[in-house]
DNA sequence: TTGCCTGCAAACTCTTTGCATTTCC
DNA sequence: GGAAATGCAAAGAGTTTGCAGGCAA
């Protein structure tokens, strides 16, 4: 996916940005990692190559602008993103207990939405659909150890 | 509504909580209030009972624990709730200019989504749909002034 | 009486920001 | 050269927690 490289400079180019090295490590770690990231864990990865927190957070908030990453959904407080560049939007099953997420799209859904927005003349600009619960393996183990646990606070 | 302070009680005896008189007054303040709220708005109108900040967030927790409430969005860094209790789940469309909120509500959308998860073997707690983008008051208003504004920090 | 609750204040965590310095164009 | 970006550290903001005293059961 050279396109989303090109994407960001294209971007920041036509704004008046401009593509400093530690922008290039940061886009560069976003593409080669997994799907979803948080703040914490890039900048991590990139700590030792000098990267400052702030510039990880300041990019991030930049490559969201232009699309190429979005905010997927909130765990144990902590912002996650997701590759958006020229991926078809889909949404989350979340597992409260394991923390696992399934990714599934449903075309309907999308549909609906948008007849919905259209309906109200609201023009949407993103939108996510998270779905809480606990998934099939989470469930078998709980068979056994039946137990009353409180919320969890993955909202956040 | 008298209903829902019956199933919070029947829910605090059944674990063995106590029904002290802040968590009545925060009950009560809860089920006055409006639609939506958060922790610092509730916590203000209790305020000037004495009720500090730390018992509010507590007693919120359990209020969503015992499905009274339920956490609906986040806004501005702050979750919102909003009354849970024998109220048909709805979805909110957010206006990312002026804050409004549009509560919608498709059968369909429940539906798709219970049949994406019976087919994966997910078992639904909860669930939150979000749409962001701009009402059609500020869609009106922006068609004079039209501007490139930075992504709006809100899914916070 | 017992031990769950509360209030207070401090602690925590993620994220943002001010400022002096460096770097890109 | 000059505006924009960075790093550092400190500030912010919402929420949680430790602890000593208070109160429901």
């Amino acid at each position: 996916m050279g396109d989303a490289a090109t994407t960001v400079s294209a971007f920041l180019r036509e704004h008046g940005y401009r593509l400093t090295h530690q922008r290039r490590a940061i886009i560069e770690a976003v593409l080669a990692g997994g799907e979803h990231f948080n703040a914490e864990e890039l900048s991590g990865r990139l700590r030792r190559k000098g990267i400052s927190r702030a510039t990880v957070y300041r990019t991030l908030a930049l490559l969201v602008e232009c699309g190429v990453i979005r905010r997927a959904y909130r765990q144990d407080g902590k912002e996650r993103y997701e590759l958006g560049y020229g991926v078809m939007h889909h949404d989350h099953l979340v597992c409260t207990e394991c923390g696992k997420v399934i990714e599934f799209r449903d075309e309907r859904i999308e549909e609906i939405q948008q007849a919905v927005c259209r309906r109200r003349h609201f023009s949407v600009r993103d939108h996510r659909l998270i779905v809480r619960g606990i998934c099939e393996d989470c469930a078998r183990k709980r068979k056994d150890t039946a137990r009353v646990d409180r919320e969890a606070t993955a909202w956040r």
